[in-house]
DNA sequence: GTCTATATTTTGATAGAC
DNA sequence: GTCTATCAAAATATAGAC
């Protein structure tokens, strides 16, 4: 029942104004390369507000300025399109679990675990709902070699916080609930954040370091020993 | 944009073995009384595991053993029998973010309110997530009435948090971003739990104890003052 | 590589017999 | 009220010209 804990890290929110993950780079390389970029980036978007089966490659495709079949011709199937979205994260939130090692003291390496689930959040806000979204229902379109790699990074985040409560680092609760609390307040913050994406820069920054305070805080107070 | 926090509230999981909200009531009332109720269930967990968009009549109908045409004469549209899996669980909702009154003292406020939120989830596992669902996709489809009066009740809550801390008696924190956090970790937990629910009941009911412990004590200890 | 036109499938909804 | 058969719309995917 273990394995089943990385299904339950999810959490999401509503959409908002339109605006992609990435600003669009004109690199003027072979033609296909910067279309399926594009493709990528607004299929993302799609995908993250209406869910897997409500989006549709028509709108992908309209909101490309492609034809549809063009958006066929790069990926073959919707399925593979979503995918390809999938892992445009996938490796962001593996590097994240690897954060907690028992090598590091556990208020670092929580606050930075929080930090990097904000960064990716941050950084391509449209494909960590999608990949968040994913996991909610079951992961099921999600690859096996990703599955089993984020199962594994789960297990030893576990591990390593069950680490620091046996060298009484940590309040001995549950070291599943404790992740699924960081996950949770993490990817909740960041939703209703991400209402505020049309502001300045300086603004979201602000709003950025704020949570990161915030949640880490609200984190650590609970459960740090002494 | 205070209002659009009621959007972020939301966090949900994986699917789980079939299995309805509530058990089949054998009352051999008017002959449509138990399919719509019936339907109602079954659709409640379509929606949820799916999504809106990927649930399907068809296999709702399938599922209750009914012809496809019964469904749509019950319910008339998808999007209704959709409106009317969230009327199931609405109240409840409401009900449970009116705990947050400045009346009450704030620990045991906020422990019924994290009590109240997981009695909801394992009443209603499934209309829950469907509710939690929508809110996270913008509430588009919730009707006007509902939105308004949740705004209302969430705005309440922040008002009340805010209160307690400018008499000392939560940590000066954001308001708002504490609320998020213990939406979301019991949002969190309850899908953690869901997948649980094959085994015994008194598991069950064990699991629930000890997840209003954790969670209570984990946001308390992290905003409590004194 | 790019795009127009089309085939195939699926789904929500309805018509009409019983 | 209940159910079979069907319609109309929409979406994925492909065929084939350029």
């Amino acid at each position: 029942m273990e394995h089943m804990l990385y299904q339950a890290l999810a959490c999401t929110a509503g959409d908002s104004p339109y605006e992609c993950d990435t600003p669009a780079q004109k690199k003027p390389n072979e033609p296909g390369r910067r279309n399926r970029a594009l493709i990528l980036r607004v299929a993302a978007k799609s995908f993250a507000c209406k869910g897997f089966a409500a989006a549709t490659l028509s709108e992908i495709a309209e909101l490309s300025g492609l034809p549809k079949a063009n958006v066929n011709y790069y990926f073959h199937s919707k399925e593979n399109l979503y995918q390809q979205v999938l892992d445009s994260v996938a490796q962001r939130y593996l590097d994240a679990f690897a954060l907690l090692n028992p090598e590091n003291p556990p208020p670092q390496a929580m606050e930075q675990l929080i930090r990097a689930k904000l960064e990716i959040i941050r950084k391509q806000p449209w494909a960590a709902r999608v990949f968040v979204t994913e996991m909610m229902h079951g992961a099921r379109r999600l690859p096996a070699a990703h599955a089993i790699r984020l199962q594994n990074a789960i297990e030893q985040g576990v591990a390593c916080l069950e680490q620091w409560m046996a060298h009484g680092q940590l309040v001995a609760v549950d070291a599943r609930h404790l992740l699924i609390s960081v996950w949770a307040t993490t990817q909740a913050y960041a939703n209703a954040g991400a209402h505020l994406r049309a502001e300045k820069r300086t603004r979201r920054n602000e709003e950025h370091q704020e949570a990161v305070a915030h949640i880490t805080r609200l984190v650590l107070r609970g459960v740090l020993a002494g």
